[in-house]
DNA sequence: GCCAATGTTTACGTCAACGTCAAGTCCCGG
DNA sequence: CCGGGACTTGACGTTGACGTAAACATTGGC
């Protein structure tokens, strides 16, 4: 793992992602994110895949609009992906393994699903948009003309 | 406006919303949704028209996310226009009609660039799904292998 | 005209996701 | 080694979007 590098402070990790001190630690608390390391004196310090998971848990919250507790769900799940392929993993029994994966994909398609009638009704409601602009500079034109007979 | 119809009651409203009644009180509190009837002993009678108004306030709180506030403001500008192109518009100048329809064009612009970004951001999302989904097929097949090695 | 279902207003409760002190501790450039 | 800024752990406050309960009124089918 390189030595495990935490060289960022939770004010610089905040400021990067665009929010406070107050949401890191407060997503400490519900376990989505712990820090990689610790200052000698017990400060906070961030590893790079730190940050990489905060702008996940951000887009997950921002883009897909799910709560803090569904997000732990799914970061879970993929911790455990993970921690599956690398060490520490010998005492899993293949059918394990594949009841974890199958859940995976399971939690995947759902999710793909979600994002695919997300784009569909944004892309309808993108259509709408553009149809109402339409309008808009329809009248405008119209207004020109009117401006055009009276004067 | 072919006689105000406003035939329906609160809970069939709501129901047919998958909302509670009281997000439709609520919603005519800040002044989102007034029905646009009443029954003789006072109850509220919606019309289609509010029905379809209620819809879109949900498209913009589900799918955009938008608070109540911002879709009060969006709705109030669609409203205004609407007034603008209907009776009782006389007497107001083409200056003034030319800077409404401006703000409504940008408005609506504003919200087209936050749909193309959502739809972008979303896309990129589904990418990475469809590749996570890969790479879990490509460990379930190397399990199969496993497996029948073992056998 | 009755009465169960549905509606009305008023008001307090709740829950997530933080915001905001307070009172102390840590970090690090000069 | 020292001082101002950043960080720590509590703890309580806030805000949006409703939920819920009470006490009473309306509605509409029989």
């Amino acid at each position: 793992m390189s030595a495990g590098e935490a060289p960022y402070r939770i004010g610089d990790v905040a400021q990067r992602a665009g929010v406070t001190t107050r949401t890191l630690r407060y997503y400490q608390e519900l376990g989505l994110l712990a820090p990689a390391g610790a200052s000698p004196g017990g400060s906070r310090r961030y590893s790079e895949a730190d940050v990489v998971r905060l702008l996940r848990i951000l887009e997950l919250r921002n883009v897909m609009g799910f709560d803090l507790d569904k997000i732990g769900v799914i970061l879970n799940a993929e911790d455990r992906l993970t921690a599956l392929r690398h060490e520490a993993a010998r005492g899993i029994s293949t059918k394990r393994r594949r009841e974890m994966l199958d859940e995976a994909v399971a939690l995947n398609h759902q999710m793909q699903a979600q994002v695919q009638e997300r784009l569909a009704v944004l892309e309808a409601f993108l259509g709408d948009l553009e149809e109402k602009e339409a309008v808009y500079r329809e009248r405008v034109a119209e207004l020109g003309a009117v401006k055009a007979v009276g004067r």
